[in-house]
RNA sequence: GGCGCGGUAACAAAGCGGUUAUGUAGGGGCCUGCAAAGCCUUUUAGGCCGGUUCGACUCCGGCCCGCGCCUCCA
């Protein structure tokens, strides 16, 4: 039984779809205007992972995740760049597609921009001032009266009157209460503008997912996940938005991925000490080291990013494809294997994916021992289950043979060492020289590929492997 | 100040009221021509102070420290 922890509640529940077998979940995404950071990739991977596992459970999942293209800061940005506002979402758009690809993970069923949703947003706000929730402004803004929606704070646990009084927002004489929020914003010249009612202006941020969740999921369905930093204010005016326009509940399941920090402290372009995905991926063998390394924490606490946990991913999957290395195709074995299940019981406990990666270094070194007993069937066997269950969490899933013959970059630049080719020749070199029992020899060769980073390895039956390091 | 999260061994990171987490790193052993890899084994734990209990890293209380949100932020 798939247990998820609730935002809204505190506590870990049992997952039920409001549609039996159907889940309907909504991530918020990014706001496109500059390359994704860890913090993004973490939140895209973790997602990633709870879509992959629910679709395993045997549901059917519709999962959206929505871009964010229009905001002060791309208005800002482009600006700067002297760029037309759609070039620059484009091109960071085909980026954050490109990033997400390389790190394994998959596209949303649907992605929709706040662009594309204007109609709808129009459409929910006239609802919102309707029905009493939102006013006019004297600035032609069209804010949202947070006094009007007794729930609000619920999700993020704030009192309206602690947030009153410690609120640093500057209050606008416009504003009835200090902590109302803008649905519709009157434009300034030059910014991009839609005709609505109200004047001409753009969406406020928060009013943009509660249209295109609702307009793309229903008014009420399961899963609504992003970063820990949109719990409040996004989460909540989200709350506030589509229960006050709908009269009913929004979301039932709301889940929170922690940061990632460094040196203690959360990843954040103000702070400036976040590093993008661009900056980290040369610097691995694969993009495959950088999900290993997401997976391998659990998604709500904080993850510490350093180089040196990177290498240890590295050295963590090379364990795990050494284990996997030079085993036939075979099917898993029948039914729910001892693994399986400690596995689905890690993943069952609030997607324990710590754990469960821990439950793959188990099963690896069961796979190590088997073949060492020369069982390579069987071995075989716990090497497809192997693949099976790692490929829920994306790791692990490239040939052994590519994996090794990788290099780990140095500083910088990729290691130029010898060519693939160069290595076997090496190889047969020395195999010949050990044959004629001239170690001398077949050690200067091996030591000769090690200064060049390739580490040989002579198996049992006188084949030797070979890897980079 | 309000709300919330966390402090686990050399580095990371989980579960768990009593039994080996796991990976990396270090020691020893097996294997190997020697290695590497693998396997076995082993040294370093649970911020501090109390309480509950036959027994607590694990539950309760207090304290200390760190972090986050309260403002755009994944």
């Amino acid at each position: 039984m798939l247990r998820i922890h609730n935002s809204l509640t505190g506590q870990a529940e049992p997952f039920e779809p409001l549609v039996p077998g159907q889940v309907r979940m909504y991530v918020c995404g990014i706001t496109v205007y500059d390359y994704l950071h860890l913090g993004h990739m973490r939140m895209f991977v973790v997602f990633d992972v709870v879509r992959r596992y629910l679709r395993h459970a045997g549901y059917a999942v519709t999962f959206v995740r929505n871009i964010t293209d229009i905001d002060d800061k791309i208005i800002r940005r482009a600006a700067q760049n002297g760029e037309p506002i759609g070039e620059l979402t484009a091109r960071y758009i085909a980026a954050m597609d490109a990033d997400a690809a390389r790190l394994g993970v998959e596209r949303p069923d649907i992605e929709p921009r706040a662009t594309d949703y204007v109609p709808q947003i129009l459409a929910l706000i006239a609802r919102l001032i309707e029905r009493g929730h939102a006013y006019v402004a004297a600035s032609g803004d069209v804010l949202y009266s947070v006094a009007s929606f007794p729930a609000y704070g619920r999700l993020s646990g704030k009192r309206l009157a602690d947030l009153r009084a410690g609120a640093r927002v500057e209050v606008e004489e416009s504003k009835r209460d200090p902590l109302d929020f803008v649905l519709w914003k009157r434009s300034k010249p030059g910014e991009p503008t839609w005709e609505s009612p109200w004047g001409a202006g753009r969406p406020g941020w928060h009013i943009e997912c509660s249209a295109m969740s609702t307009a793309l999921l229903g008014e009420y369905f399961d899963i609504h996940g992003g970063g820990m930093d949109l719990k409040f204010p996004h989460h909540e005016n989200e709350i506030a938005q589509s229960c006050g326009a709908s009269g009913h509940p929004f979301v039932k399941l709301w889940m929170h991925n922690g940061f990632v920090n460094v040196d203690d402290e959360k990843m954040s372009k103000s702070l400036g000490n976040f590093f993008t995905v661009r900056d980290i991926l040369p610097r691995l063998r694969h993009p495959e080291v950088l999900r290993y390394f997401l997976v391998g924490s659990h998604y709500r606490g904080p993850i510490h990013y350093a180089l040196l946990q990177l290498e240890q991913a590295d050295a963590a999957l090379d364990r795990l494809y050494t284990a996997l290395r030079d085993l036939p195709l075979a099917a898993p074995p029948a039914g729910r294997s001892i693994y399986r299940q400690r596995f689905e019981a890690a993943m069952d406990d609030d997607f324990n994916t710590a754990e469960a990666v821990a439950v793959l270094q188990t099963l690896a070194r069961e796979i190590n021992t088997l073949r060492a007993a020369g069982k390579l069937p069987q071995a075989a066997a716990w090497a497809a289950e192997f693949r099976a269950l790692a490929g829920l969490l994306g790791i692990a899933q490239l040939d052994p043979g590519e994996w090794f013959r990788l290099s780990l970059p140095g500083e910088g630049a990729p290691l130029a060492g010898p060519s693939d080719a160069q290595v076997e020749e090496k190889i047969r070199a020395r195999l010949a020289a050990r044959k004629a029992k001239d170690f001398a020899a077949s050690d200067r060769l091996r030591e000769e590929l090690a200064a060049q980073g390739v580490l040989l390895e002579d198996q049992p039956g006188g084949l030797t492997t070979w890897r980079r390091k």
